[in-house]
DNA sequence: TGATTCACG
DNA sequence: GACGTACGTGAATCAG
C-alpha cells in the first residue's frame, strides 16, 4: 500500500521504551548464562502489549521503532557540551541495546537508527513525509522535545500515563503552540541536555517573552525594550547561547533517508521467527502467552536447572491492567460483611484510609478502602459531604454512605485478628488513624518499608514512585481530586464516586506491590532486616507520636519576645554600620555590603552568581569587623526564634498541649530516623542561648525527663567494624578516646593532654567517620592542607586498619552496589561508579554508611525492644534523637526506668551481633529537656 | 522551585 | 595534574 490519504503512521520513540523497561523490572539475567535482559524482557512486554491495543479504526498501517544512534550526534559539532551531563547507561544495560533492536525485527517491525542523527530527527523527518503525503502520525513518546511537531495531523501519545497530546496538550506544557515550542526550549535550556538556553528563564517567563513578541527571532532584535533590567541583559549578552540552544533544540525534518513511508508498513510477525528469538532469551511466560495469542505451539526453552523454574528467573510478571471501574462502592454492612468474609478466607488484605488531612493527629476519618487481590478492590465512603461544589461546602452528609460506626465495628474484628495480616503502604499513618476510633490494627506488613529495606539509596519509597517504577502505573493524582494552592479542598468534600476510583486503586496498588516485594525480600537477603529492624518498629513509633511531648507555650512565647528585643538592636547597629538600610536576612545584600561596599578580600561566589556568606566565612571576618560579628549574631537569633521559638509554638496540639512529631522510618538510606512537622531531632543544644529553648520541653506535673544516650557509638563501632584493637582496648578501658587517639598521634602522653591537641584528634576522629579528606580536614580545623595531611597519614600509620577498612568498603561497594551494616541492613550505593566530584562523594557515603547505618540499627533495636522492658512502670518513651532516647516517667520511679532503658539499650546488639566493644549509655533527669540532658 | 543557610547527630 | 569534597537529616527564607 502506498502512504497517502488514510493512512496512520505510528512511530514509536525506542530508547524511552529501553529505559522504561529497564527501570521497571529487577535486574533479570538469563538463566544459561547469566546475560541480562530485564530490558529486554520489558522491551517485548511493551512492543505485545502495544500490539495488541492497535486495532480499530485508529490503528496504525504503518509503524516504526526509531532508535538513537550510539555516539555523538552533529549536535555535538554545534556544542560539544551537549548531553554532556548524560551519566553513561548503566553496566548491565548496555548489552542489551543491541538485543532490543533484534526484538523489534523478531516482532516484523521496521526498526531504523541512523549515525550522527537522534532517535528524534529520525522521527521528525518521517512525520514530516507523512503529513505532506495526507496521513496521520502518532508519535509514541512522552519526551517534551518532539512536541514541536504536533499539530496538523500529528499527535503525541504518552504511553506511560496511555495520554494522547495535541496542539492543547503542547499548549499547557509550553505555554505555546508546537511552532514556537523550539524558541520556549532555546530560552529555558534543558540541564538534562545541558542546553545552556538563557540563565534565569524558565520555561514560564520564556512562554511570557515569545508570546509577547511573536517569536524568538523578534524578541532578540527588540531586546533592548524589555523593561526588567536583568533580563534584558541576560538576552543581550547571551544572545549566541541562545541562537545555539535553538538550533540544538530544533528537530531536522529533512535528513536524507534510505527507506521510505512504505517499507514501514504493518507487517505480521512470521511466527517461527518470533519464537526462537523469544526462546533464545528464555522468556518463559512470555513466549507461552504469545505462542497462544498466534496460535502457534510454545517452543521448548532449555532448562540448565533440573529443579525447574526458580523464583527470580528470567520472565516478566503477569500484568493485569487497573480498572477503576470495577472497583466497588461499598455501601451497606452485607457489602462490606462480604469483603471481610473473603479477607479473612485469604488470611491477607490491603488496607488504605482517606481522611481530611495529613496530620494523624488532627485528620478525620473520611473512607477506607480494601483489596483482596490485584484488580479487585472496594472503597468505603464514610463521611463524605454533599454540595462539594457550593463555595462553602455544606455539613451534610452525602447519600448512600454506612454509619461510620457500624463499618468500624464490623471491621475491628478482622483488623485486630491475628490471622489476618492488614498491607498497608507507610501502615504507621493509617494504624495512628484507626488507633483514634479504637482499632488497634495487627499484625501489618508495609510495601514502604519493604522497598526501604531492598532499596534504600536507589530511589524514594512513596507509593506514586513505586507504582510507576514496579507496576508500569501512574496513579491517579491525589491532585486531580482535591486541586492545590487556595481552593484546595478537603477529601471529604470529593465526590464519592471519584472518590472510589482514587482510593481503591491505592489499596489495589499496594496490593500488588506487596505481591511483587514479598518474594523479593528473600532474593535480596533482606527478610531479617525487614522483619526485625523495620516492622516491628511501626507500632513502637506510632505510640512516641501519638504520646507527644508537653511544650510550654509561654516559655517559647517570653523567648520570642526577647529574640526580637535583641534582634531589633542588632538591625538598628548593622544599618548604622553599612551607612543604609537592607535586608539583613538576604546573604547576597550581606555579601554585596561586605565584599563590595566594604572592599573586603575573600568573598566567594555561589554557583548562582551571588555572594557567599556562610558562617565560617563571617566568623573569619568577625575578629576584625563588627559587621560580621553582627550579622552572625542576628542570623543566630533569627534562626532561633523563626524555626524554634515561634514554629514550635504552632505545633503545640489544642487539646493534648503537647507537640507530635511525626518520625519518617524510610527517608535516611542510611537507617537512621528523620522526624518531621516539627523535627525534633535538631532543637538546639551547642549554644547556650539556643540550650534554653529546650527549657520549653517539660515533663508533666509529679513526673521528669529522663534522657539516655550512647556515648561515642560511632567510633565505638568503627572500632568494631575495622576492628582496631587499640581503639577498643581504650573503649574497654574507659578511656578518653579523644586523648588517646591525641597520645597515639603526637606522642604526648596522656598526663600532659593540652585541649587543643585533643581537639584535633576528636576533628581526625570525627573525620574518619565521615571518610576522611585532606581538604575537609583542613577546612574544619582551619589549618593548611598538607598539615592535614600529615595528619591523616600519621594516622593511619597509628591505626593502620581503618585505611584497610575504608579500602574494602570502597571495593565492595563497587563490586556490589550496596554496603551492608552489622546487622545486615543494605545500603545501595548506584553512584559508586560515577566518574569525576561524584566519584568521592558516593565513596565517602560508602565508607560512612555501615558505621552511621549500624548505630541506627541499635536504637532501632533498643526501642524495640524498650515497651515490653518498662512494662508495668509509669513511664513513656518519648522521642529518638540518632542516640538519644528521652523518656517522661513519674518522678519516684526515675532511677527505675533508667536501669531498665540503659540495660536494653547497652545489650541491644545482641543476640544478633557480639559486640566486642562495650556499649555504654549515659544518663540524665530533670523537669525539662534541658536539665535531663 | 531551587539555592542558601543553619539547627541537630 | 587538576578537580572539589568532610557523613546523614528538615526547615525557614530569599530570589526568580
Amino acid at each position: 500500500m502506498t502512504f497517502g490519504k488514510g493512512c496512520h503512521l505510528h512511530l514509536i520513540d525506542g530508547s524511552a521504551f529501553i529505559f522504561r523497561a529497564y527501570h521497571a523490572l529487577p535486574p533479570l539475567t538469563r538463566k544459561s548464562d547469566g546475560l541480562p535482559i530485564g530490558a529486554v524482557a520489558g522491551f517485548c512486554n511493551m512492543l505485545q502489549r502495544y500490539i495488541d491495543g492497535n486495532n480499530g479504526s485508529d490503528a496504525a498501517t504503518h509503524v516504526a521503532v526509531i532508535f538513537d544512534y550510539s555516539g555523538k550526534s552533529f549536535r555535538n559539532d554545534l556544542y560539544d557540551q551537549y548531553k554532556a551531563n548524560r551519566p553513561p547507561a548503566p553496566e548491565d544495560l548496555v548489552p542489551q541495546f543491541p538485543l532490543t533492536r533484534e526484538a523489534t525485527r523478531a516482532f516484523n517491525i521496521a526498526c531504523e537508527e541512523i549515525e550522527g542523527y537522534e532517535a528524534d530527527d529520525i522521527i521528525a523527518t518521517l512525520a514530516h513525509q507523512a503529513r505532506d503525503a495526507g496521513g496521520r502520525v502518532t508519535i509514541v513518546s512522552s519526551d517534551k522535545d518532539l512536541m514541536q511537531l504536533v499539530g496538523d495531523g500529528v499527535e503525541m501519545l504518552d504511553p506511560m500515563k496511555n495520554k494522547r497530546i495535541d496542539r492543547e496538550g503542547v499548549m499547557e506544557k509550553f505555554g505555546v503552540g508546537p511552532e514556537r515550542v523550539v524558541d520556549v526550549q532555546a530560552l529555558a535550556g534543558d540541564s538534562v541536555d545541558n542546553v545552556p538556553g538563557a540563565p534565569g528563564i524558565g520555561v514560564k517567563t520564556a512562554a511570557l517573552l515569545i508570546n509577547e513578541y511573536g517569536s524568538l527571532e523578534e524578541l532578540l532584535d527588540r531586546a533592548e525594550e524589555i523593561k526588567q533590567p536583568k533580563r534584558r541583559q541576560t538576552l543581550i549578552e547571551k544572545r549566541d547561547q541562545i541562537e545555539m540552544s535553538k538550533k540544538l533544540v530544533q528537530l531536522d525534518c529533512h535528513m536524507e533517508l534510505d527507506f521510505t513511508l512504505d517499507d514501514l508498513e504493518v507487517r505480521d510477525p512470521d511466527p517461527e521467527v518470533l519464537m526462537h528469538f523469544l526462546a533464545e532469551m528464555e522468556f518463559r511466560t512470555l513466549t507461552k502467552r504469545i505462542a497462544d495469542q498466534i496460535g502457534v505451539e510454545p517452543p521448548a526453552i532449555k532448562d540448565t536447572d533440573p529443579r525447574g523454574a526458580e523464583p527470580g528467573e528470567a520472565d516478566t510478571p503477569e500484568e493485569l491492567p487497573f480498572k477503576p471501574e470495577d472497583y466497588e462502592c461499598v455501601r451497606d454492612a452485607a457489602a462490606l460483611a462480604g469483603w471481610i468474609a473473603q479477607a479473612r478466607e485469604r488470611g491477607y488484605v490491603a488496607v488504605d484510609t482517606e481522611t481530611t488531612g495529613l496530620d494523624e493527629m488532627r485528620a478525620d476519618l473520611v473512607g477506607i478502602s480494601l483489596c483482596i487481590e490485584p484488580g479487585k478492590a472496594c472503597y468505603i465512603p464514610l463521611a463524605h459531604k454533599d454540595g462539594a461544589d457550593d463555595l462553602f461546602g455544606s455539613d451534610n452528609l452525602a447519600e448512600g454512605q454506612m454509619p461510620l460506626d457500624e463499618a468500624l465495628d464490623l471491621l475491628k474484628p478482622v483488623l485486630e485478628d491475628e490471622s489476618v495480616l492488614k498491607i498497608g503502604q507507610n501502615m504507621k499513618y493509617d494504624a495512628k488513624i484507626f488507633a483514634r476510633y479504637g482499632v488497634d490494627v495487627a499484625p501489618i506488613d508495609d510495601t514502604m518499608l519493604m522497598s526501604y529495606a531492598m532499596n534504600a539509596g536507589l530511589h524514594g519509597h512513596g507509593m506514586d514512585t513505586l507504582s510507576e517504577r514496579y507496576l508500569g502505573h501512574t496513579p491517579i493524582p491525589i491532585k486531580s481530586l482535591l486541586g492545590s494552592g487556595k481552593s484546595q479542598i478537603t477529601f471529604d468534600r470529593v465526590p464519592v464516586d471519584d472518590a472510589v476510583k482514587y482510593a481503591a486503586e491505592d489499596a489495589d496498588i499496594t496490593l500488588r506491590l506487596w505481591q511483587l516485594f514479598k518474594p523479593q525480600l528473600h532474593q535480596t537477603r533482606v527478610t531479617t532486616v525487614y522483619e526485625t529492624l523495620e516492622r516491628p518498629l511501626v507500632p513502637v513509633l506510632a505510640r512516641m507520636e501519638m504520646d507527644g511531648i508537653k511544650v510550654d507555650r509561654d516559655t517559647l512565647s517570653r523567648m520570642s519576645n526577647a529574640f526580637a528585643q535583641k534582634m531589633a538592636g542588632f538591625e538598628a547597629e548593622l544599618y548604622e554600620l553599612a551607612g543604609h538600610e537592607f535586608n539583613v536576612q538576604s546573604p547576597a545584600q550581606v555579601g554585596a555590603i561586605l565584599f563590595e561596599e566594604m572592599g573586603l578580600e575573600g568573598g566567594k561566589k555561589t554557583k548562582t552568581g551571588q555572594w557567599s556568606t556562610p558562617a565560617d566565612v563571617l566568623e573569619d571576618l568577625a575578629t576584625e569587623h563588627d559587621f560580621a560579628a553582627r550579622v552572625l549574631d542576628y542570623r543566630q537569633l533569627q534562626k532561633l526564634k523563626s524555626t524554634y521559638t515561634d514554629a514550635l509554638q504552632d505545633h503545640i496540639h489544642p487539646e493534648t498541649g503537647r507537640v507530635h512529631t511525626s518520625y519518617l522510618q524510610s527517608g535516611a538510606n542510611t537507617g537512621r530516623l528523620s522526624s518531621n512537622d516539627p523535627n525534633l531531632q535538631n532543637i538546639p543544644v551547642r549554644s547556650e542561648e539556643g540550650r534554653r529553648i529546650r527549657e520549653a520541653f517539660v515533663a508533666d506535673e509529679g513526673k521528669v525527663l529522663l534522657s539516655l544516650d550512647y556515648s561515642q557509638i560511632e567510633l565505638r563501632i568503627l572500632a568494631e567494624i575495622a576492628g582496631i584493637d587499640a581503639l577498643k582496648q581504650a573503649f574497654k578501658d574507659g578511656l578518653d578516646i579523644h586523648a588517646m587517639t591525641a597520645s597515639e598521634m603526637f606522642d604526648v602522653p596522656l598526663g600532659e593532654m593540652t585541649p587543643e591537641i585533643r581537639r584535633r584528634a576528636k576533628a581526625i576522629n570525627f573525620g574518619v567517620i565521615y571518610g576522611i579528606s585532606a581538604f575537609g580536614l583542613a577546612r574544619n580545623l582551619r589549618i593548611p592542607r598538607a598539615e592535614a595531611q600529615d595528619f591523616i597519614t600519621r594516622y593511619f600509620e597509628r591505626f593502620p586498619g581503618i585505611r584497610t577498612y575504608m579500602d574494602e568498603t570502597k571495593e565492595f561497594a563497587k563490586e556490589h552496589g550496596f554496603v551492608k551494616t552489622l546487622f545486615g541492613r543494605k545500603i545501595n550505593t548506584p553512584e559508586i561508579t560515577a566518574k569525576g566530584p561524584r566519584a568521592g562523594f558516593a565513596q565517602r557515603a560508602a565508607i560512612n554508611a555501615p558505621i552511621q547505618g549500624t548505630a541506627a540499627d541499635v536504637i532501632r533495636r533498643a526501642m524495640i525492644r524498650m515497651p515490653a522492658a518498662i512494662e508495668g512502670l509509669p513511664a513513656k518513651m518519648l522521642l529518638q534523637v540518632h542516640d538519644e532516647l528521652l523518656f517522661e516517667v513519674d518522678a519516684d520511679r526515675a532511677e527505675d526506668v533508667i536501669a531498665r532503658a540503659r540495660e536494653v539499650m547497652e545489650s541491644a546488639a545482641a543476640p544478633a551481633v557480639h559486640l566486642s566493644v562495650p556499649l555504654t549509655v549515659d544518663a540524665g533527669q530533670g523537669a525539662n529537656w534541658a536539665e535531663a540532658h
